[in-house]
DNA sequence: AGATCAAAAGTTATCGATAACAATGTCCGA
DNA sequence: TCGGACATTGTTATCGATAACTTTTGATCT
């Protein structure tokens, strides 16, 4: 396979008798140029099946770059899956690129991968959580470029953040437990040492409980990627230790499916022998027999706002610095 | 924030009082300098807080570009999430980083995106399915870079396949069923115009009954996104015309397991009175009350495999052309 | 008609790396 | 001690676009 069309904007200066400049401007759709130039570059450009060159437009001028850089937790995760859906739908409009990156929940890999994606030279940066080692923050400080943390909200963002509390989703769900009469309650986890997130709602959770009177009675945070086998085997594990809770708050709605996927093996009741409670809404959980008790985070609207924002700061229009996004909890049939 | 180290080569080897073509070298690795002034060298580099410009060094020469794109028809698709994670791990092992794009089924956007990626002068793009515009292929052949198509086997790649086949997919599953003892089978399916590949699996199946000699009753194809309630409704509606099916096969297990939540809806018991067959392995499906009968996609194999292609032939390794993928049927206890 | 000014087009320098080739220097055997 | 082989380093040109500046053209107005 050997690369036929190299015409460049040189050739299409010569084929056009114009100066390459004047191509350059065309191409671009600026002004400088009379409407017969124009009609005559662009022939000749389509003529000759012109592919811009952006790796030399923007290595010229660092304003011409139109590469944006994503980096996730985990791209297997259904909602990361909707969060890069907005963030491409929208930049891909805008005229921008994405490229990906996973981080598995590690602050290092997240730095490795900006290591990386920094030598583009790119436009901006959007990152998933606030917590970053120095050297990632120290890089995109030397970089110049815009960011966006998403996810999890910060007030002191390294540049902007468009998010939500998961300590408050925690709070919100315990206190809505609790008027719901539950009072013996207990947590079922999975995470990497590093998943702050997903501890920030437990933490909220236990803090609800407490200011209630009801703490949490015990909880079980499996060092596993938080999906339906791990859910399952939690809660067995929990309920070996506690039998008698009444309800059970879990890292997200997969986890949280697993959990019911337990009780109707065991004959437990839910919600009347136990309540089962997930996070972040899962399309699955909508068709579940019982619809699911949950917190449902706009996934895609947190992407689209977290690239608009990004694209609004390149263009030099004002942005608010934290952007904050409302979940929402659905009282659902299992809590 | 305004960008505050730019040391280039240039500056580096001033400071190392060395030439910037031998700093080059010493950080690329290759040879041609000693190893006191490769510690000399990378001292300074690390002193100055060097970041390569990767943008000029792909723009001076072609072989230097590490960036691949990546176009999967839907980034909200469990399935292509996994693809697109064993790509991401492969080939950010391999010193490479990706672009992506989503194409939502349709060609026109594929080639949509294309057209801005090989601006980049990608050193290589990996595309899901075999079905292309006349454009597209054209914008490949003059970009003239290593080309992976997956998910969709062919036989005559635009350059390289690895995938599998939908329509064996569906014969497989045809046979299964029809030796399971069902005579009645309709489809659901749920897609947009361009998506060959579930229609494909359609046909196999199609094609294994008729062989049979119990041809196809029935099927449901929705112009809707292929998930849950599409399952739901979809089964609702195909029932109402043949209420008197013995078995329906899914565009996918997403939409299998909507049929299933119908079924339980109406009391239609599963399998005896009606069997529901999805495809594509999700992972939610295997905790199900009963196993879902299906067909297992490797999909991080298949991700993995194309990233592993794609990079053997940039280094020029031997490469076969067409790499065939097994998927496996599980017979679980719904069909 | 000449001055003025804006639009249209051209010129030159530059971004930061790499390729290809040239020029040293060093060591060793004949 | 000479010369070749090889390792080390330097020089020059180049990739394709854009920025900033200059020149030309043409229209308008007094």
């Amino acid at each position: 396979m050997e690369r036929k069309s190299k015409a460049t904007l040189e050739d299409i200066a010569r084929a056009t008798g114009v100066s390459k400049m004047t191509v350059s401007r065309v191409l671009r759709g600026g002004s400088g140029f009379s409407g017969e130039t124009r009609d005559r570059v662009i022939a000749a450009a389509d003529r000759m099946a012109y592919v811009p060159n952006r790796l030399a437009a923007a290595f010229s001028s660092v304003e011409a770059s139109t590469l944006v850089g994503m980096c996730v937790p985990r791209l297997t995760s259904g909602l990361f899956g909707h969060v890069l859906d907005g963030v491409d739908r929208a930049l891909t409009r805008l005229g921008y690129q994405v490229m990906i990156g996973c981080n598995n929940h590690e602050l290092a890999e997240e730095e490795a991968w900006l290591r990386q994606v920094v030598t583009w030279r790119p436009a901006g940066v959007i990152l998933s959580g606030r917590s970053h080692t120095a050297g990632a923050v120290e890089l995109l400080q030397n970089a110049g470029t815009p960011v966006v943390e998403i996810w999890d909200l910060t007030t002191s963002p390294i540049d902007m953040s468009v998010g939500f509390s998961h300590f408050d989703c925690g709070i919100e769900i315990g206190q809505f437990l609790i008027r719901k009469g539950r009072r013996r309650a207990g947590y079922v986890g999975a995470s990497s040492r590093a998943d702050v997130m997903g501890q920030a709602r437990m933490e909220g959770f236990a803090t609800a409980l407490s200011r209630a009177g009801f703490p949490l009675i015990d909880s079980e945070v499996l060092l596993d990627s938080p999906g339906f086998y791990a859910g399952y085997y939690g809660l067995e594990t929990l309920l070996t230790r506690c039998p008698d809770l009444d309800v059970v708050y879990f890292h997200n709605d997969e986890m949280a499916i697993g959990g019911l996927a337990f009780c109707q093996q065991r004959g437990i009741r839910v919600p009347e022998d136990l309540g089962i409670v997930g996070w972040g809404g899962m399309e699955a959980a909508s068709v579940l027999p019982r619809r699911l008790t949950t917190t449902i985070v706009p996934t895609t609207l947190i992407g689209k706002l977290a690239a608009e924002a990004l694209v609004a700061r390149l263009k030099g229009e004002p942005v608010q610095d934290v952007t904050v996004i409302a979940t929402r909890l659905v009282a659902g049939e299992t809590g």
